[in-house]
DNA sequence: AAATCTAATGCAACTAAGTTGCGATAAGAT
DNA sequence: ATCTTATCGCAACTTAGTTGCATTAGATTT
């Protein structure tokens, strides 16, 4: 069931005239290989060991590039980077271990009791949850 | 309905014997009487205004001290700083307008739907949430 | 295969949030 | 008023990420 997103990635970007740098196809790999979502820093290290280089700048900008492509999304756990997953992956959730930071998917389902008895049978013991709305307020869905 | 924590949350750190600083009773003012989460750059903002003007370091400091008092909580929403609540809070999640930052307490209720309809009608249009489980997972249960 | 165009890159310098070591100060006990 | 030491201020540092500008290299054209 570890469908990969890498072709059609690559495919899409080539139909809009990008280029298909060495880079730009080793970031999508790795993103693509990874079972969880990756740091800045952890993706120049994957490249640096396939013998690529880039600069961290470089690195950085492909991230805002895959970004504004809708090609990767963008996460925060509590940590001081951010974290990138590709965007193809189904809407799902985490369960972050707050000793050695292994992050596993969630399928989102409605209720949160639910999920967090399924992870116990899973035997990851649950000590906490955090929850978020993104969205408009009132205010700002008037000036828009 | 908007109690404050002020008054114990003082008692509580006289009585372990630490000091009552002008920095550390108004910071504990600040977060208390702030309806949102703050962020240490704002409390340095809010500090300013009432004449103290305490070095950055200082107040990092006094963050970290009411963290391991268990006076405050961390949390982070994807911005780059962290943002800090009055732990004496009922557990409660939040939802964060994209556009201007407001940030609304929302209570912790089972069900993700639920939540979301019930923001609707307090016309915040959800465009996106986030959950997260932390924990232990398996392998670091068993060494501890 | 060479010339061309320009998206993507490398580098240096910068920003913002947060941290550390150390000597100075002030809260609160005597 | 004096003393003790928790707390503070400052300078210097770290880490994640950003910006301007000159250079390189995908892809297209000749
Ligand atoms: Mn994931
Ligand atoms: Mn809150
Ligand atoms: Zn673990
Ligand atoms: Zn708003």
């Amino acid at each position: 069931m570890k469908r990969s997103f890498y072709d059609g990635i690559i495919r899409d970007l080539k139909d809009q005239g990008f280029r298909l740098t060495k880079v730009r196809m080793a970031i999508i790999e790795e993103l693509d290989r990874a079972k969880k979502p990756l740091s800045a820093g952890e993706l120049i290290g994957l490249l640096k060991k396939r013998g690529l280089g880039p600069h961290k700048t470089s690195v950085y900008r492909e991230i805002a590039f895959m970004l504004e492509q809708e090609i990767i999304n963008r996460l925060s756990f509590g940590e001081r980077q951010d974290r990138f997953e590709l965007a193809a992956l189904e809407h799902h959730h985490h369960a972050i271990c707050k000793v050695c930071g292994e992050i596993e998917d969630i399928a989102c389902s409605e209720g949160i009791r639910q999920i967090e008895e399924m992870l116990g049978k899973q035997k990851f013991k649950v000590s906490g949850h955090l929850i978020e709305f993104f969205g408009l307020c009132t205010s700002c869905q008037q000036s828009s």
